[in-house]
DNA sequence: TCAAAAGTGTTCTAGATACACCCATGT
DNA sequence: ACATGGGTGTATCTAGAACACTTTTGA
């Protein structure tokens, strides 16, 4: 029966752990460090913590991305709780578990340095303590499907992008060729890229016109639902 | 600095609650309870509980929905961990949420009654405690997004539905009507329904032919990506 | 015989795919 | 001059949308 005292009841460790992709112009990637406390101290990890009594889950995800990056207004997202009983060696402790976007370029090296951190394509990982691999899986598979149908792939690049690299970033995402006429025209039919007077000029003799990704336009936009490829 | 115990750390009470979503034939329903006890006793809820020492979220939710319903091996799903400091008047509480699928004619009306529990139809709710309305609105956003290209609509019919009834539960869940012959086309297309030698003959005087669901069919094609709908 | 729901095809439109050549520029 | 990556258009195919009449049968 329901009659039941809220003091009776078993408190659980709570914490967070993030998936931070990147992208560094052919791969995506994530942030790993090496855990830096015991148990599996030194193993190859997802930057985490717990969630402490005055903030939520989302807090505490914007809080453990700060402190690995020095980054605040992070793109990110809740991606799954994971409860199993014995997910982790040393206690009871349920991770919930978020995937954030970065460019790259921005983060802190120093931090990182601190953390031991370092970027791995997302298929050569090595092996991460925990269920952290299943975690990366996950965060994957939701990437996938939500930069389909969002304007988050923009999250991943620096302000100014070519189309090329946008293209190169969906390839990466989705792990396969696009077709260069097909994802053009597609992606500026959408309406919602600007594109400069100024090319980038590292890549290729000719040079790439830059775009950025116009958000006022895509609000506008957003009743209809957005397909992006 | 990542020098950490975990002793040092709060622990918290972690609930799970559930959305129990029906279908009587023209709406989309939620089973909802009179909250059992304090705080908020008396008030409309959804079904929920603490999670135990020795279960995982998922075993929680099966047990919590096996309270509720009687049933086991009920269609469920992990929808979102809601951690807002003050979500729960009593205590720091996070729950993880459920969305759970069944047929509304199996659930216990015995223990329906000691839970004093209803069914609503998913507009027209009675306010919820803490934060359980907006459980409810992104269940059903989930819901729609999910029906759309996994088979689990059927987890809301009888096994022996007709093309009528599966179209008026897409109808109700999407909340819009669809044309019966592009419906019928398209579901029948996908080749994962086998039609019965019999006919269901309440609701009208010729008769709609009853269809099972075929899982064997459905699971050879599944590496195409299924669009239901 | 009629009321009520089941069943059934065709046309049109829009989006997706497939595909190859010229352009600009630094070396 | 040439090598390298950037930029562009058309034809075909497929899936989705729109749309109305006939069939069955119990009362």
């Amino acid at each position: 029966m329901n009659i039941t005292s809220y003091k009776a009841h078993q408190r659980t460790l709570v914490a967070v752990d993030c998936i931070i992709f990147g992208f560094d112009g052919s791969d995506l990637q994530a942030l790993i460090i090496k855990r830096g406390f015991e148990p599996e101290k030194g193993k190859w990890s997802l930057m985490g913590g717990f969630i402490r009594e005055k903030e939520n889950a989302d807090e505490a995800a914007a809080r453990i991305l700060y402190q690995l990056t020095g980054l605040e207004n992070i793109y990110m997202e809740q991606l799954y709780a994971f409860t199993d009983i014995n997910r982790d060696s040393a206690a009871r402790v349920i991770s919930i578990a978020y995937f954030a976007l970065i460019n790259i370029r921005d983060y802190s090296e120093q931090l990182a340095l601190e953390h031991e951190a370092h970027w791995f394509p997302i298929n050569e990982l090595p092996p991460l303590v925990f269920d952290h691999d299943k975690m990366v899986a996950k965060a994957k598979r939701l990437l996938q499907r939500k930069v389909a149908t969002h304007p988050i792939g923009f999250e991943l690049l620096p302000e100014k992008f070519t189309l090329p690299q946008l293209q190169s970033l969906y390839e990466a995402i989705y792990e396969t060729p696009l077709d260069k006429r097909n994802f053009t025209r597609k992606i500026l039919s959408l309406g919602i890229l600007n594109k400069l007077n100024e090319k980038e000029k590292e890549s290729s003799r000719r040079g790439a016109y830059y775009y950025v990704f116009d958000s006022v336009k895509y609000g506008k936009m957003q009743s209809n639902g957005v397909k992006f490829i």
